[in-house]
DNA sequence: TAACATTATGTGTTGAAACAAATATAATAC
DNA sequence: GTATTATATTTGTTTCAACACATAATGTTA
């Protein structure tokens, strides 16, 4: 086991080496969103609320459907109405009611929405570089490699 | 950019190899949690008190002060007295308080609490050797050691 | 075209997380 | 030995997430 593990968890004993790698996946992924989340609150958004931005603006100035964002988002969520809600009370979104399919509701992000992320984005890719400060190119790329295999063929 | 990535979040262009790395990861972390609290659901509990089950049951007989629970939590929450509330609540742990300072609450599994944990750790551990089965052992502790260095020197 | 299934979103309710402030005890300094 | 500071936990409050159910529109099929 590796001694950073041991030090954050005070393991007494060596767990198996699938759930050692659990364990360090679920540390690493929680400390990088705590740094993320940390940036989010001074913007008064959460991380839900980020990603929600960061895929609508990928779009602009089309919209998405709710569906459409569900599928996009990096941690799934059932409730991306409330999300939505959220984001609109705050004038960062917009709901537009199609006319072709009535049952949809697209979501638009808003200029003041806009202006949000381009505040945001520098200084999350500023945490990111620190944060994998400790790792060269190659590392990055290896760990993303790996990352994926994982994922790849889940639901 | 990889192309499991590129099917999981939809992305136009490729993000910079510090921003891949942390989408990845989070993306498999919390590919992970969710198999898990999957499992944990059918016993009615959440992944966090699993969590503090899991670190209370590597003392028995002993127990933990709050703050050594909050400790070795793998996410670390701020507010572990709720998650003892509820835990107590269920029976799966009791709250003791100490002669030596009366400041602390010591908390301690009980029967029922070391039974749940028994119950419900081969199924953890059979998700995970399934989650990971798409890493070779070498990749595995690859894996492991990449992501011990990203929190490594991090609080 | 009426009936049924499917898809897309919204609502109601309950339980849990986040943050700040409060309480209680212990340790330290003078 | 009293005042001050630090530590350990609890409580209050507000916001957020999860789950099931409800509503509404579309698609499909006999």
């Amino acid at each position: 086991m590796g001694e950073n593990l041991q030090n954050r968890l005070k393991l007494t004993k060596q767990p198996p080496l699938r759930e050692e790698v659990a364990l360090n996946l679920a540390i690493a992924a929680s400390y990088f969103s705590g740094k993320i989340e940390k940036i989010l609150g001074k913007f008064e958004i959460s991380g839900a609320q980020y990603n929600v931005l960061r895929i609508l603006k990928g779009v602009y100035p089309e919209g998405h459907a709710r569906c459409a964002i569900a599928m996009r988002m990096i941690e799934r969520s059932p409730d991306i109405t409330r999300i939505i809600d959220r984001l609109e009370k705050q004038g960062l979104v917009e709901r537009i009611r199609t006319e072709e399919d009535r049952r949809m509701s697209i979501t638009k992000i808003t200029g003041k929405g806009i202006e949000i992320v381009n505040k945001v984005n520098p200084l999350v890719s500023i945490e990111h570089a620190e944060s994998t400060a400790n790792l060269s190119d190659e590392e990055c790329k290896l760990l993303s490699e790996l990352t994926e295999k994982l994922y790849k063929d889940m639901g």
